[in-house]
DNA sequence: TCTACGATTGGCCATATGGCGAAATATAGG
DNA sequence: CCTATATTTCGCCATATGGCCAATCGTAGA
């Protein structure tokens, strides 16, 4: 049940539901995450260790970064269901597409400007 | 994103897990849930209401009772998913198989047992 | 080695959540 | 109508959650 708990805990914040979108096209780091949710990094960063608990996201050092992606195939099939879940049921026009328009921003621009010194 | 956030926050207890777990089988009214799970009546009626907000219930009176039951096949497809999605994933050995022990032995007796006076 | 910076951790605060008992509500039956 | 009882609502309390800032940790590069 705790798994079951853990998930359904990590998915029971918008912002944390915007960081799995977000995360459906390609990794992100947490400067990006950061500048997306207009959050704290330290925000942003209990976010992930939550959803790094319920093993909805695996994080990759790549450099000085830490990169956030969804989990592959291997992953557990209860994971795989529920984000296939949550990608077909999330029909949304609130949030989200504006979050998809300034995502392609962030993405656009090289990584310094979202991580780099302000 | 409301309706999704909704559905998780009522899936991240557990005595919430507990009690759609039991209504798999047949409807029940709070007297049997609240023996069940041994929590005061108000508590379980919350529990209810944010399932029944949730649409992860629906509720039906009968006499005196109010009966409290998975929602039919005409139920959005995504609480149909969600639903499925539980029964597949919650395959635990922890307080379950006691509930459904206990749960037998509630349906076993006459009503009156589960919610007369005391 | 030292510095810069991305990320995490810890402390703090405001609000949300889950528990209870008491009071209110609704209905069945005398 | 009056009583009994199933359910909900209302206060109240303890704990959990989500936010921030400050401090710490780890690593890349000067």
């Amino acid at each position: 049940m705790r798994a079951i708990i853990d998930i359904a805990k990590a998915l029971s914040d918008p912002g944390r539901i915007r960081i799995l979108l977000a995360l459906k096209g390609q990794p992100l780091c947490v400067c990006q995450l950061t500048e997306l949710l207009e959050l704290a990094p330290s925000t942003v960063s209990k976010h992930m260790a939550l959803l790094r608990q319920a093993r909805l996201v695996d994080s990759r050092k790549q450099g000085r970064w830490i990169c956030y992606h969804r989990p592959g195939p291997d992953a557990a099939p209860r994971i795989q269901a529920v984000l296939q879940w949550l990608d077909t049921y999330l029909d949304e026009r609130d949030r989200l597409e504006e979050d998809a328009r300034r995502l392609q921003e962030i993405l656009a621009r090289p990584l310094e400007e979202s991580c780099g010194p302000h």
